[in-house]
DNA sequence: ATACTATATGAACATCTGTTCATATAAGCA
DNA sequence: TGCTTATATGAACAGATGTTCATATAGTAT
């Protein structure tokens, strides 16, 4: 079912698409460049042992930096600046109380990430 | 709620826990490391632009390599290598009729994944 | 066989990432 | 005021990552 191309990259094949009609319907349903940027962004975050061991934490119980860098083994210093990244990208927020900051999941959407996820790797056996 | 440690980490902080209950109830919830680098590792493989418009477009329609490349705009090697590392943690797999490689998502955690992120991301405006 | 083509892959390169170290900030207490 | 401590952050360095380029492989057709 090999049909002309309306835009074909020079690079990637010589002919121009295998099946147009597919390629026509997923390019309509493509999310957004900002929408793909963002999620890439978050993924990558996440990918990341300690990164993912601070979110699944975070899932459980609201912690402050010293008491997840106690029970990661971890530096305070490590877990700073993990915790500014998953901050920059809205996946944790916190509350000051006095010295001491509370860290906790921004949104439900992110325990599910990781539900799922672990969800998948279980599969892998 | 101070309270003594049991295995404190030396470089974190001077005193040991803040709550050390809640850092004990984490601490048995917590997953094994390698169920943690599984999902880091494949956290990681979505944390890219490039794949995950690969894997949204697969989770819409089989697609063949040259169809993926012309869709993204992208060289085929790029999309062959990305696919390399896709099927390598199990996130897609592949067919072969003649000539044409046609690739899927593995399975439906990895569909879910991508939407609960998107609902993540359209969050933040 | 040869020619063509869809896909795979190794090497190289520039860019990015996570940690460490040192230091800064900010809050509580003497 | 000082002293202590919980957290934040900048710089730097080693290691990882994505793309490109060149080439290899495998399947089709002539």
């Amino acid at each position: 079912m090999t049909v002309k191309a309306t835009e074909a990259v020079s690079d990637s094949c010589e002919i121009e698409f295998i099946d147009a009609e597919k390629v026509k319907s997923v390019r309509k349903a493509m999310k957004s460049a900002n929408a793909v940027s963002l999620l890439a962004d978050t993924f990558r975050l996440l990918g990341d042992p300690t990164r993912v061991r601070i979110a699944f934490a975070l899932a459980k119980e609201e912690l402050c930096v010293c008491d997840i860098a106690n029970l990661l083994g971890v530096s305070q210093s490590a877990v700073s600046h993990s915790l500014r990244t998953l901050r920059q990208m809205k996946l944790v927020r916190f509350r000051r109380e006095g010295k001491i900051a509370y860290y906790t999941l921004d949104d439900e959407h992110i325990a599910r990430l990781l539900d799922e996820g672990f969800r998948h790797v279980e599969e892998l056996v």
